[in-house]
DNA sequence: GCCATATGTGTCAGCAACTGACATAATAGA
DNA sequence: TCTATTATGTCAGTTGCTGACACATATGGC
């Protein structure tokens, strides 16, 4: 049957019509971000995205769920870079270093050398934006369960307290990002986030026996 | 004008149109809780709670802007207290054990012995919906600008680093909510908030010049 | 090359959250 | 009592989103 044909091409890049369908799905994504950009988040119209891309609302509703997830799947793919960078730190490393190095990958392109304005002023529509900043935040923390269910084997600790560290981690992304963005002289961002992180856990951390 | 009138009355109990708003206001509140509560968030309708209530649609959106509202403005009451709290306590107090006084207004009801078991289900059907959740993260977010606006005055460093630190402190409640309501034995959430935030930063803060 | 099946798409109808406009009733204040 | 404000209902309309149906296209086995 064709289903298990799929079933094992779907990661694969092979199979014509998972390609097409990619890149259908890249190029609603990539007119939404243009129109967010040009005309605001509120602004823009399923429809509107809809007519330039050339298809029917419903399919545009095809290959995305939400409205938001035209914005918010950029961080999904955030989300598994994270994930797999910090998969790669050895367990002996502290938590707190190692959400350090994991965040790395959440604002990638702002501050090399190019810096890619696209990222930054599509941050500012998310941030920007009530509830495309709530739908964010969810994100965050549903990433956060994948980040504690992670460290939950090779570390010691309870849940809960796991929970609460990489809480806070967060917490501290999410501040370095707002005041990265309120930012009045120029500042790269990794600057913010580690003055962020190492105002919540000073160097020697207490916790940790290894 | 009666412009003038209504700005020098408005905060007091005086004037019989505000009472009755305020009452209708809260009826409303309380009976959308209460549907909420049976059927589920998603499963109740606007056009349910008026009719309910015994008006129109529209009537309920006039007192009420979202749906969201009906249920997250209960975490703006609270918002209030935790401000006001925060604001009495001394600025010689360390900021993490402040913050830590000021979060016992989060959860009030909750851990007397009284227990008020709709304060609890509440926050799971917050906690439950991914859309009101998202809501409640937004609210948090925005409280965290109130709070940091608070302790600027009053307490040295840079508001990035403030904010950085009550961002974690957020980030900390949020986490011990979330254990809280996902815990197997009965246990107190002052509790669990305790450990979070012992967690994250223990006991002798090295920031912090008196 | 042919046929059965799966898949993509458009269209249409419909629901629910909102919003603006208008008419009307109730009411506070002079 | 009269007037200006305010509360409400009704109606029409927009937008996000969903299910159902029909049709076209493409895929894979023969």
């Amino acid at each position: 049957m064709a289903i298990a044909d799929n079933a094992a091409m779907s990661n694969t890049s092979t199979g014509l019509r998972e390609r097409t369908r990619r890149a259908v799905r890249r190029e609603i994504a990539e007119t939404a971000s243009r129109l967010f950009l040009e005309r605001g988040y509120a602004a823009t119209t399923i429809d509107d995205i809809a007519a330039v891309v050339g298809m029917s609302q419903r399919s545009v509703f095809r290959y995305f769920p939400t409205k938001e997830d035209l914005l918010l799947e950029k961080f999904d793919l955030a989300a598994e870079q994270l994930l797999d960078r910090l998969a790669r730190i050895p367990a002996a490393e502290p938590i707190w270093s190692a959400l350090r190095q994991a965040f790395e990958v959440m604002v990638p392109e702002t501050d090399r050398p190019g810096h890619d304005a696209a990222a930054e002023a599509i941050m500012r529509v998310v941030f920007g934006s009530t509830s495309l900043f709530a739908g964010y935040l969810e994100r965050l923390q549903r990433m956060q369960d994948d980040v504690v269910a992670l460290l939950r084997d090779g570390r010691p600790g309870a849940t809960a307290d796991l929970r609460a560290v990489v809480g806070a981690g967060f917490g501290c992304l999410v501040a370095a990002q707002r005041s990265w963005l309120d930012r009045s002289d120029p500042c790269p961002f990794a600057a913010m986030l580690d003055r962020a992180m190492a105002m919540v856990a000073p160097a020697p951390p207490p916790r940790q026996r290894h």
